[in-house]
DNA sequence: TATCATAGTGTTTTT
DNA sequence: CACTATGATA
């Protein structure tokens, strides 16, 4: 176990302040590289070390569930087995953790389902036929973008109908009501559900609400600019009455304002608590100068910006190097070849290097160049593992199993593998099951008297025994593994697979082996379908030893490499198109390029193309903006 | 009902 | 271009 002198050795005299800090909130603003995972950290183990705190006591919120999982093993090397009992998660599961626990006092049931973005817009497609909306017209993806945007303000469906004007917001407001009411029917929830509805639940029960502001005696946040209205919300009743609080973020770093994340918490949290102690850690120990002066002077264009001087004592170091490449299949040759010319001789490894570009469609054309080159690299994000096809239709069964009142879990599962069951069928089982007020599930044992045709009728029936039996083999206590591999069998998808060319059916069977063999690693199904649920991409960052990770920006948030290759800045990519108009949004590609340059430990390399495949035909563009905002002297052209 | 061909349509970023 | 939705045909 670590002493407390090995705690705050290391730590420079603001750090230090940060950690020791006690008897008022807390806000630390935190410049890229200036050590503020290491000061949560050394703040959550001297609170536990000191015996000041009890590590259950303890609520830590991070931005992603691998932060939180490596802080936790961080605690548990320096405090010992104790630190497992911590709460270390994002806001979503933590939250997830609690509505699991009261879900019976506002009517969910404590199986609750947990519904993906894409769960959400196949149902707001089907509520949109429904009410006869034209989902060309309106995609779903512009409403659920409205209505998730309308929960992260906690505006419920009730509220937005009364304040909406104008033809769009009465549709949004007719689709959302349904969408909640559905939502409420299948016991079943959204991502912005599970923060919004933890809110109502304390407002409602105050019972709650006191149990857990108890409990929580420290509450500490990771990159609180990135936060949305609910989230603060919850932070602030929580720590309302002890008021241990500490929040963690850096203005320069907010780049999830689309996802209704608002900088001025920050500002909201020191009115909140007027005797906020707030801490400015301003020394970067990531970068060299020259990187830090690049990002200084990216980040100094935004106006509306409050000044800040991150300084560091390191080395200048190589310059910033630019490549102007003629199309996007150049600058990926280029890139490939400086990543063999570095491993060669600077004698750097491949996973020193990551390459960013702004939209995962860019990786296409590097990862062709590393095949052509050898290098061995790693996309990280694009298509979520869990997304894919096959391993959707899987989870859909179990998720079935979990919580039969998923009617559209039951809706995928219906015709997949192909049992002939069509859309006749399908509306026939639909209108029975509510005539009878009935789970879709349960109606597949009745199709013959919803006047499904005989061959359609007996494949339904044979699907409800194998749910049926899939269902006491989970009450009996039988592993996620074992449930996937009847589903497997006996619903024929394994069969129906072969029917497929040799490759797709090949990637798939990867893919399911994947699957089940996750699966194997959790005792109980509602586990690992929470994990599901609430794993992301900046989740799959295992198994980059010894390759070259390639991702988008938001992804590489949080992240340091020893050289960053900064692809496609080009004027139209990035900053991208439907931001440049804007002067609010163009600040925020802004602060994405600075997040993507203070990755950088030493080498930066920026990259753009004057030519570029873009909707299958050639598009020429000019350098990025922020390529020129860069001062000359800093810059080496290849 | 399934399958195939064709048309149309859309690409930011993601917990 | 790549994907999906739609519609004609078996």
């Amino acid at each position: 176990m670590i002493t407390e002198g090995e705690l705050l050795d290391d730590l420079n005299p603001a750090q230090r302040e940060a950690v020791l800090h006690r008897g008022s909130p807390l806000l630390v603003i935190a410049g890229a590289g200036s050590g503020k995972t290491r000061v949560l950290t050394r703040r959550i183990a001297h609170l536990v070390l000191t015996g000041e705190t009890r590590a259950s006591s303890v609520l830590a919120i991070t931005f992603t569930n691998k932060a939180a999982d490596e802080m936790r093993s961080r605690l548990v090397n320096m405090l010992g087995d104790e630190a497992r009992y911590m709460w270390m998660s994002t806001f979503h599961s933590a939250c997830v953790r609690i509505l699991r626990t009261n879900a019976e006092r506002f009517g969910y049931s404590k199986s609750f389902t947990i519904y993906d973005t894409q769960d959400s817009r196949r149902l707001i497609e089907q509520i949109e036929k429904e009410l006869n909306v034209d989902p060309k017209k309106i995609r779903p993806q512009a409403l659920l973008r409205e209505i998730g945007a309308a929960k992260s303000e906690m505006v419920d469906f009730e509220s937005y109908r009364d304040r909406a004007s104008g033809p769009f917001e009465r549709t949004v407001s007719e689709v959302y009501s349904q969408y909640q009411q559905r939502l409420k029917q299948f016991s079943a929830m959204d991502f912005d559900d599970l923060l919004m509805v933890t809110v109502n639940l304390f407002e409602a029960c105050p019972d709650i609400l006191d149990m857990y502001r108890d409990r929580f005696k420290h509450i500490l946040v990771d990159e609180y600019q990135d936060t949305n209205q609910v989230q603060n919300r919850l932070v602030l009743m929580l720590g309302e009455v002890h008021r241990n609080v500490c929040v963690v973020g850096d203005a320069d770093q907010s780049i999830y304002m689309f996802r209704g994340a608002d900088v001025r918490n920050i500002l909201e949290f020191e009115k909140a608590f007027p005797d906020v102690k707030v801490i400015a850690l301003e020394q970067n120990y990531r970068s060299t100068r020259n990187i830090l002066d690049t990002a200084n002077a990216v980040i100094s264009n935004n106006r509306s910006r409050i000044p800040k001087n991150l300084w560091t004592s390191s080395d200048t170091g190589p310059p910033i190097f630019r490549y102007r490449a003629n199309d996007e299949n150049d600058e990926a040759r280029f890139v490939s070849k400086e990543v063999k010319r570095l491993v060669d001789q600077e004698a750097l490894f491949y996973s020193d290097m990551a390459v960013f570009y702004r939209t995962n469609a860019q990786s296409r054309a590097l990862e062709e160049a590393f095949v052509m080159e050898g290098i061995p690299y790693k996309v990280i994000g694009s298509t979520r593992f869990y997304d894919r096809r096959e391993v959707k239709d899987l989870i859909a069964y179990l998720m079935v199993v979990a919580n039969p009142a998923d009617d559209l879990s039951a809706r995928r599962i219906i015709n997949s593998p192909k049992r002939g069951v069509g859309e006749a069928t399908l509306a026939k089982v639909v209108e029975y099951a509510k005539a009878n007020k009935i789970n879709l599930v349960d109606s597949f044992s009745y199709a013959t008297e919803a006047g499904v045709s005989k061959k359609a009728s007996e494949a339904l029936a044979e699907l409800a025994s194998v749910i049926s039996d899939l269902v006491k083999m989970n009450d009996d206590g039988a592993g996620p593994a074992q449930l996937l591999a009847t589903v497997l069998e006996r619903t024929g998808y394994r069969e129906s697979i072969k029917s497929l060319e040799v490759h797709e059916a090949q990637s798939r069977m990867e893919n399911i082996a994947e699957l089940v063999s996750m699966a194997g690693r959790f005792g109980e199904l509602q586990d690992m379908l929470e994990t599901v649920a609430l794993v992301s991409d900046a989740d799959d960052l295992y198994d980059i030893e010894g390759k070259v990770s390639l991702m988008t920006i938001h992804i590489a948030k949080g992240l340091e490499f020893e050289v960053v290759f900064m692809a496609g800045m080009d004027d139209g990519v990035f900053p991208h198109m439907r931001s440049i108009d804007d002067p609010v949004q163009l600040e925020e590609e802004r602060r994405l390029c600075y997040v993507g340059i203070t990755r950088s430990k030493r080498w930066l390399y920026m990259t753009h193309a004057w030519e570029r495949m873009l909707w299958g035909a050639y598009t020429s563009s000019i350098p990025s903006r922020f390529i020129s905002e860069i001062p000359d002297e800093l810059v080496r052209d290849l």
